[in-house]
RNA sequence: UCCGGCGUAGCUCAGUGGUAGAGCGGGUGACUGUUAAUCACUUGGUCGUAGGUUCGAAUCCUACCGCCGGAGCCA
C-alpha cells in the first residue's frame, strides 16, 4: 500500500533453486493440511486436545485417524494427486542406496496413502511426546509417537538412535531402532533431519545418559522423506536467526523458534485467562477502519480500486466513492476507539488481535503487522489502569514460568542468561511508579551525557527510557502524567491543565511495552483538544456520542504482545517471535 | 527515512592485489548404548549484481540490490 513497491525478480544472493522451493512445495503442503484439520468430524469431535489449526502441528497431534486418508473420494481424486503418484513411482522405480532418490518403494507409498496405517491396527492413537516424557504412559506399555527426526546416530551394536520431536514440548524422545526392524537397512539407516516418522514400541528406562525414558521401537514407519538432505535448510547445528528468516516455513522446526511458538501460545492463553477470570469480555474490534487520524501511526490503505486506472472526481481527485466501502479505508492501527464503545456498556473489555502500522520502521522492536492487547475499563482512572497493566504482566509471566519451564530453561542457557531470573524478578516485585516530571528530574540528576536533550515538555527518548528502567529502577517502570503536547487528543486532561493522564510501562531490554491513558470523558474538554489539534469533530461523531450518553471515567492501554513474547524469551529481535514477520519491504511466506 | 556494518560452499565463517580455504552438513568407510557422538577419506563456490582501475581483483573504486545493527516513529 504505502510501502515501497515489491521487487519482482528473484533477489540477488539467493539461488534460483532456493527461490523455487515455495512454489514447488506448495501443493504438497496444502494437501497435507487438507488431510489434517479437515479430517473427519468424528475425529475432531473426539479430540479436545487438537486445538492447533496449522497443518504441520496437526500432523503431530495424537489422532492418526484424523489425518489418515480414509475414503477414496478424499484420497484419490484430482489430477495433482495422481500425477504426484506417478512422480513418486518414477523416482522410486530404480532404488539407489543413496543420492537424490530417497522415496520409499511404491508399495509402501501406496499403503501409507490408501491403506490403513500400521499404527492404527495396533494402536488406537499416537501419544504426544510431552505426555510420554511426563510419565503419562504406563511403564512397559506399547506406545506410538509421530514426529520429525532431528538427529540419527547409528551403533554397530545393532541399533540406531533417533531423536524425534513432535512440537509438544522442548525435549525430543529418543527412539531406539534395532537393526532387526524389517526396514532397518532400507529406510532407518537413510533417515536424516526433517524426515517424518511414526514409531511404535515400548517405553523403557534409558540405558544411556541424557534422558530418563526412551522408546524401543518395534516399528518405524517413514511417513515423509526429505528430498535432498544436503540442502535441507534446517540442519542439526546452529543457524543465525537472519538465515532462519529466509526459511520461515521451516524455521519452527528449530529448538529456538519452536520454543518461541510454545511460549507465545502460553502467553496468549494466559492473557485470555487473566481477563476471563476477572470478568473481562473479549471484543473483536474491526480490522478495517475508516478512521484515518487515530494518531497512532501511518496506515495501510484498503482498497479495491484499480491502481492503474483510478476513478476521478471532476476536480481530479481520486473518487473514493467508487471504492469498495464508498470511502477511504485502512487497516486498523488500534482497536481503542471501538473498544471504548463496548467498554461503556460491558464495563470490562479487551481486544486481542492483529494491528497494522505502515511506518518505515526498521528496528528489532517494530513490525508492520503485530498483535496488540487493549483492555479498557469503565469507572476507572489512571491508577486503576496502571494496576491493571502491572497485574496483567505479572500474571501472564507467572504463567509462563509455570507452564513453559522447559522452553525457558533453553532460553536461559542459549539465548539470554537472564531469561528466567528477569521474569522471576518481575513476578516477585512491584513495578516502579514515577511521574513524568519526576522522571525528567531523575534524568537531569543522573549526570549522564544523553544524546538527546532532557527537559520538561520533551518526549522521553529510548536512551532515557532505558536508563530509567534498566539502571535507575532496575525493574519495569510506569511513567505517568505526560505533557499534553506530546500525547494523543483522547487522553484526559489533568487538573494542572498542562499534563494528561497518560502512562507508559517501560521494561528493561525491550523499552516501551505498554502505552495507555485515562480517556477524556468530558465532551467539552475533548472538543477543545480536538480543535487544538485540528481534528474534525464531525468525523468522530460516534466517539463523541459516547461522551454525550452516560459518559463515565474510563481508561485503557495497549500491550505489544510480540514485545511481551520477546521480553519473556530474551529473543533480541521481534521478527523472531512472530511466525511470519511483516516488515517494510518484506512479506514473505 | 538517516547513520553504520555486512554479502565467499547447503550453513557458520577465514581469506586485504598473485593457484579460493576451514569447521559443520551431505556421501563412503571404520568404531561405538549413542547424546549436535568420534576418526579417516570424499563431495561441494559465476566470491550479491553490473561497471571500472590493474599484467592480474574475493581483495581497490563506483552504482545498484539484499540483509543486519543503531536512531526516529511507536506497541
Amino acid at each position: 500500500m504505502s510501502s515501497s513497491p515489491r521487487r519482482t525478480p528473484t533477489p540477488p544472493g539467493r539461488s534460483s533453486g532456493r527461490a523455487a522451493i515455495p512454489s514447488s512445495r506448495g501443493p504438497r503442503s496444502s494437501s497435507r493440511s487438507r488431510a489434517g484439520p479437515a479430517g473427519s468430524p468424528r475425529s475432531r469431535r473426539s479430540s479436545p486436545r487438537r486445538a492447533s489449526t496449522s497443518g504441520a502441528s496437526s500432523s503431530s497431534a495424537p489422532q492418526p485417524a484424523s489425518w489418515r486418508p480414509r475414503s477414496p473420494s478424499t484420497t484419490s481424486s484430482g489430477p495433482a494427486r495422481s500425477s504426484g503418484s506417478t512422480e513418486r513411482q518414477r523416482r522410486s522405480g530404480t532404488p539407489r542406496p543413496h543420492g537424490l532418490c530417497r522415496a520409499p518403494a511404491l508399495p509402501r507409498a501406496d499403503r501409507s496413502r490408501y491403506a490403513p496405517r500400521h499404527s492404527e491396527v495396533l494402536m488406537p492413537k499416537a501419544e504426544r511426546i510431552a505426555d510420554v516424557l511426563a510419565g503419562r504412559t504406563p511403564p512397559g506399555a506399547p506406545v506410538t509417537v509421530q514426529g520429525w527426526i532431528r538427529t540419527r546416530r547409528d551403533s554397530k551394536a545393532g541399533l540406531s538412535f533417533l531423536h524425534l520431536h513432535d512440537g509438544s514440548c522442548f525435549a525430543a524422545l529418543q527412539v531406539v531402532a534395532p537393526a532387526t526392524l524389517d526396514n532397518y537397512a532400507d529406510e532407518v539407516l537413510r533417515l536424516t533431519a526433517g524426515c517424518a516418522v511414526t514409531a511404535s514400541g515400548t517405553l523403557v528406562p534409558s540405558q544411556g545418559q541424557g534422558q530418563a525414558l526412551e522408546l524401543v521401537a518395534d516399528s518405524v514407519e517413514v511417513v515423509g522423506w526429505v528430498d535432498d538432505p544436503e540442502t535441507y535448510p534446517i540442519q542439526p547445528k546452529r543457524h543465525t536467526f537472519e538465515y532462519l528468516r529466509e526459511v520461515g516455513h521451516l524455521r519452527v522446526r528449530t529448538n529456538t523458534i519452536g520454543a518461541v511458538a510454545r511460549v507465545r501460545h502460553s502467553l496468549a492463553m494466559a492473557i485470555h485467562r487473566f481477563f476471563d477470570e476477572r470478568g473481562f469480555y473479549w471484543v473483536h474490534t474491526p480490522i478495517v477502519t475508516a478512521s484515518d487520524a487515530e494518531g497512532a501511526g501511518e496506515m495501510f490503505r484498503v482498497s479495491t480500486l484499480d491502481l492503474g486506472n483510478l476513478p476521478r472526481t471532476p476536480d481530479g481527485a481520486i473518487d473514493f466513492a467508487e471504492d469498495f466501502f464508498g470511502r477511504p479505508t485502512y487497516l486498523t492501527v488500534s482497536g481503542q476507539l471501538n473498544i471504548e464503545s463496548y467498554c461503556l456498556a460491558l464495563t470490562r473489555v479487551y481486544t486481542f488481535g492483529p494491528t497494522f502500522r505502515a511506518e518505515n520502521s526498521n528496528t528489532s522492536r517494530h513490525l508492520s503487522e503485530f498483535w496488540m492487547v487493549e483492555p479498557e475499563i469503565a469507572f476507572a482512572d489512571l491508577g486503576d489502569n496502571a494496576d491493571l497493566a502491572e497485574d496483567l504482566l505479572r500474571s501472564a509471566f507467572r504463567a509462563i514460568l509455570d507452564e513453559r519451564a522447559d522452553d525457558l530453561a533453553f532460553f536461559a542457557e542459549r539465548i539470554d542468561r537472564e531469561a528466567i531470573t528477569r521474569l522471576e524478578a518481575l513476578v516477585a516485585s512491584s513495578f516502579a511508579r514515577m511521574e513524568y516530571t519526576e522522571a525528567v528530574e531523575v534524568l537531569q540528576r543522573s549526570g549522564r551525557a544523553f544524546e538527546f536533550p532532557v527537559a520538561w515538555g520533551l518526549a522521553l527518548q529510548a536512551e532515557h527510557e532505558r536508563y530509567l528502567c534498566e539502571e535507575y529502577a532496575k525493574r519495569p517502570v510506569v511513567v505517568v502524567n505526560y505533557p499534553k503536547e506530546i500525547k494523543a487528543f483522547y487522553m484526559r486532561l489533568n487538573d494542572d491543565g498542562r499534563t494528561v493522564a497518560a502512562m507508559d510501562v517501560l521494561a528493561p531490554g525491550i523499552g516501551e511495552i505498554v502505552g495507555g491513558s485515562q480517556r477524556e470523558e468530558r465532551l467539552d474538554v475533548l472538543d477543545a483538544r480536538m480543535r487544538e489539534l485540528h481534528f474534525d469533530p464531525a468525523a468522530y461523531w460516534w466517539y463523541r456520542d459516547l461522551r454525550r450518553y452516560g459518559t463515565v471515567p474510563h481508561a485503557g492501554f495497549g500491550l505489544g504482545f510480540d514485545r511481551a513474547v520477546a521480553y519473556a524469551t530474551g529473543m533480541a529481535n521481534i521478527r523472531d517471535v512472530i511466525p511470519f514477520p511483516r516488515t517494510p519491504g518484506s512479506a514473505d511466506f
